[in-house]
DNA sequence: CACTTGACCTGTCCGC
DNA sequence: TGCGGACAGGTCAAGT
């Protein structure tokens, strides 16, 4: 669910909804798994700092403090960062707004800003978690050292991208994009999507998948992930941004959760099956085992 | 070592 | 209407 897109949506709301907001204090409710180290020993490295930038490393978002700590934060499946503002009590919702009164029973930490505004992180399903840590030690930690390069960076082409794929030859394709580590940010619906793009089915063997055809998923990668981008990320179920508010690029998916209807591109119907332990969305005329 | 599977959770949907 | 079970999928630990 959030992917990439989705939490580089997320990203770029909260750089212009909460940087140079005053921390009034940060409350862990009812989870200490959802932010191990709250909220006790983290109390004083919160209060009163000012977010200074908000950055994004695959799916990991990063909210720097002036306190030379960062929030470190994973949504894993269904969770949510939400801004509201002070305005907003009182004033009723957005109407595209996909979500009531907060916090709510899904609430797991409430940040509030000195200003009287609030940002909530929401989790559903409680794996998605919130660690704060000192600026420094970010890069180092085990996430950072691991995970693969950023897929829209321009310097990523398929010479960096072929060879790290084939570290994985023994496996499916659709396990060797989504293992992040090979690289970063590809989930189950960009996975689904941009294979179709490439016309490679997702069970296919890597060894058996050419250099040629490798060099046209990283186009479809690239060119699906920017334009969900544009479209503000994918709301499947619980996604939506920090305002709140939905994603469209599902409008405009071309085969995930489109089983019994028809190929955009030659017509036959749309099948889901299981690759790599996932719900997989194939053209079974274009995507050829 | 490389790869696959199961666990972590809870809400929703489907069939009986 | 209620209930059990399958399902959703990001990541890591455990198993093969």
């Amino acid at each position: 669910m959030p992917e990439l897109p989705e939490v580089e949506t997320v990203r770029r709301g909260l750089e212009q909804l909460i940087v140079g907001r005053i921390v009034k204090k940060a409350e862990a409710i009812d989870s200490p798994k959802s932010f191990p180290n709250a909220p006790r020993d983290v109390e004083q490295f919160f209060e009163h700092a000012v977010v200074t930038a908000v950055h994004r490393r695959a799916k990991v978002l990063l909210i720097e403090l002036s306190s030379e700590y960062t929030v470190v934060v994973h949504l894993k499946m269904t969770g949510q960062l939400v801004f509201v503002g002070r305005e907003r009590f009182g004033a009723g919702h957005p109407s595209d707004s996909l979500i009531g009164e907060l916090p709510d029973r899904s609430t797991r930490v409430v940040v509030e800003f000195m200003d009287g505004s609030h940002l909530y992180f929401n989790d559903q399903r409680k794996f998605g978690w919130m660690k704060l840590l000192p600026s420094l030690e970010v890069p180092n930690i085990d996430f950072m050292q691991k995970v693969g390069p950023e897929p829209l960076e321009d310097s990523f082409t398929a010479k960096e991208f072929i060879p790290r794929v084939r570290r994985r030859n023994n496996t499916t394709i659709k396990a060797a994009i989504l293992d992040q580590t090979v690289v970063a940010g590809v989930g189950n619906i960009y996975a689904d999507e941009s294979l179709w793009g490439a016309k490679i089915h997702p069970a296919r063997r890597v060894r058996n998948v050419s250099d040629d055809e490798l060099s046209v998923l990283l186009d479809e990668i690239k060119y699906i992930m920017k334009l969900s981008i544009e479209k503000g990320g994918s709301t499947d179920r619980n996604y939506v941004n920090a305002e709140g508010k939905r994603g469209s690029y599902i409008d405009f998916a071309r085969v995930f959760r489109r089983e019994g209807q028809g190929c955009p591109r030659c017509g036959a119907i749309i099948e889901k099956t299981k690759v790599a332990g996932r719900g997989t969305h194939i053209c079974p005329v274009c995507q050829v085992q």
